[in-house]
DNA sequence: TTTATAATTGACAGCGCTGTCATATATATA
DNA sequence: TATATATATGACAGCGCTGTCAATTATAAA
């Protein structure tokens, strides 16, 4: 049988309220005593049931991963990154994608959500994008007062939220293909939805700016980051006669940049070579394509951590409310020099 | 402030186990009073305190998801599934990698298995590949005597797992290749760990038998479901005189296809044209790559929702205890005839 | 109609924990 | 030494729900 706290103290010979005090580091606990407990609790792997402790505190020590239509891999990663930091509080993370088929209607994406907050007293919420902006989602978040953390939000808000500097890292990315010479740079839009589109664009063009070089209507393309969008957007570009295509193309995502490499090769033309062509994200498929794909690397992983971080912290652990993390140029093979 | 059973039981007029009842779909309830319940409960959005039941009735309505390892998309489908079956019963998933970063040692897996099994009184867990035919979880779970679900396990056993027939996969999909007139297939092995792997190797054995080939000793390389595993045992492959080299390689896996249609690029060999190539699993690179790669479709989102559903269904609904689901074999661009 | 039986409902305890507040003990101050 | 203050501990209620079992009401049988 699972030992309970009444074990711990009758065998620590102690009451209910002093092992729990330990288990809590709370303070006004004698030394000698908080080892003793410690080490009764120990010796009977004890540790506290949740749905008691939960009934008891209002709380649950749960954290919610609430999600949508984003890429299994950049989900897994925020994930792992929440629980990590889940673990180290104590916490677990139990997770709500609002669509779990590819056809959920909006009612039941609300009423999904509405059961998570409902049922669960979750302490916590994580909203991944492109939720993150969803004015109705937060709407919901915000009437039921959970605490909530947002992963790279369109505006900063007075929420709390975790992102990186997208016009930067696009910035500096445009700038990495001027430095190899290039000036004739298409740019592949992302989905509207995702509020990093739009930061990612103005980025490409604060940089284009920069060196003066207007870029032509049509080297902007809509795509929406899945790998079809991309590949329409290439066959368009390479469309092109000879004289006005891009020698460089900048997709906003790595999906889509795969696709630039895909179609690129499926017409004969030679990737870097002929075409350079760069990403955004550093998904494991920018290593697995060929060549390489040189790409914006995103701390996802730590931006799951902190999410789940800034959730869990005990009140006064300090508390940024806002947190921009650092991205990473990855540098590899499908850019060339001119 | 969120209601209570109280509240609904006050406002309804009747007690509060009848209002339990109602909302457990327990016998014994008039039904002019089960409608009413019903009706004030919908009208004051109540929905039961998962802590509170769960102290009540020690069980958490929660399901664990345990992995290790595994590809972020294969395990992202697996989560979805399964929580599609949690949704239909009230329950939510929570994830538990055992591993969160790379450098995971086995004493902090023990510890995260434990922690699990302790703190939580999950209802139920899901053991994803390759953690289902670990000897050490598989004994940790025993001994805590949880309701567990294997996905994808080496042998039935007496406990519950869903699956697919790997073997009759790998064998219909040589056989693919033969009818494409191949008969110089090479393949490649999957991780040792994954007790898939074995079954792949021994399906494609089967096929090759019962054509009366013999398959070269160097014909099977070892890998281990990476990219780079797969790319080396390309080059390996691809290094052989042109007389001894094969003209299909079969991966046990579509990453370490990838790879060799990558590798293959690098070295100047065309595939299909040239070199015919397929996978295993439909992961989404199957299709973003190109030539998009003819491979296996696992139903990875049905073995979630299948194991999630033995889980969480209510003894007496009938209760196989192994499911075995349908694959298809997808065929696409990256095999030729020959 | 009366009695036996089934269907329906409710009172109450208690799941394992923590918050509150009272009590006991140790330490500092006068 | 006596008194004030800080530190350490425990008794007890109650979080919101369900299980048990007793009480009530409806229905069937005699």
């Amino acid at each position: 049988m699972k030992a309970t706290i009444t074990d711990v103290a009758e065998k620590a010979g102690v009451s209910m309220k002093t092992v729990s005090r330990v288990l809590n580091n709370e303070p006004n606990v004698a030394e000698k005593t908080r080892e003793r407990v410690q080490a009764v609790a120990a010796e009977l792997r004890y540790s506290p049931n949740l749905s008691a402790r939960g009934l008891a505190t209002s709380k649950s020590y749960l954290i919610a991963l609430i999600y949508d239509n984003v890429s299994p891999n950049y989900i897994s990663h925020i994930q792992l990154g929440a629980i990590e930091a889940c673990r180290e509080a104590g916490y677990h993370l139990v997770v709500e994608p609002l669509s779990v088929r590819a056809n959920t209607t909006r009612a039941e994406k609300d009423k999904a959500i509405r059961t998570v907050l409902d049922r669960l007293p979750v302490d916590g919420v994580i909203l991944a994008p492109p939720l993150v902006d969803n004015e109705a989602v937060l709407k919901t978040l915000a009437e039921s007062n959970v605490k909530c953390v947002r992963v790279s939000p369109k505006v900063g808000g007075k929420q709390d939220f975790v992102g990186m500097d997208d016009v930067t890292a696009s910035y500096q990315m445009t700038q990495h293909l001027l430095e190899q010479g290039h000036r004739k740079i298409a740019f592949i839009r992302g989905s509207a939805e995702h509020s990093a589109s739009a930061l990612r664009e103005v980025g490409f063009i604060k940089a284009m700016d920069e060196v003066n070089t207007r870029v032509p209507k049509n080297f902007f393309v809509e795509g929406d980051f899945s790998f079809a969008s991309g590949a329409k957007a290439a066959r368009t570009l390479l469309s092109l006669p000879l004289s006005e295509r891009p020698t460089a193309v900048f997709a906003s995502n790595d999906d889509m940049a795969a696709a630039v490499i895909s179609v690129a090769g499926q017409m004969g033309v030679n990737v870097p070579s002929d075409l350079s062509v760069c990403g955004f994200d550093d998904t494991p498929l920018a290593r697995v394509i060929w060549p390489a794909l040189t790409t914006v690397k995103q701390p996802i992983f730590k931006m799951g951590y902190q999410a789940a971080k800034q959730l869990v912290k005990r009140p006064g652990d300090g508390d940024e409310t806002a947190q921009i993390l650092d991205f990473e140029i990855m540098i590899r093979d499908s850019v060339a020099k001119l």
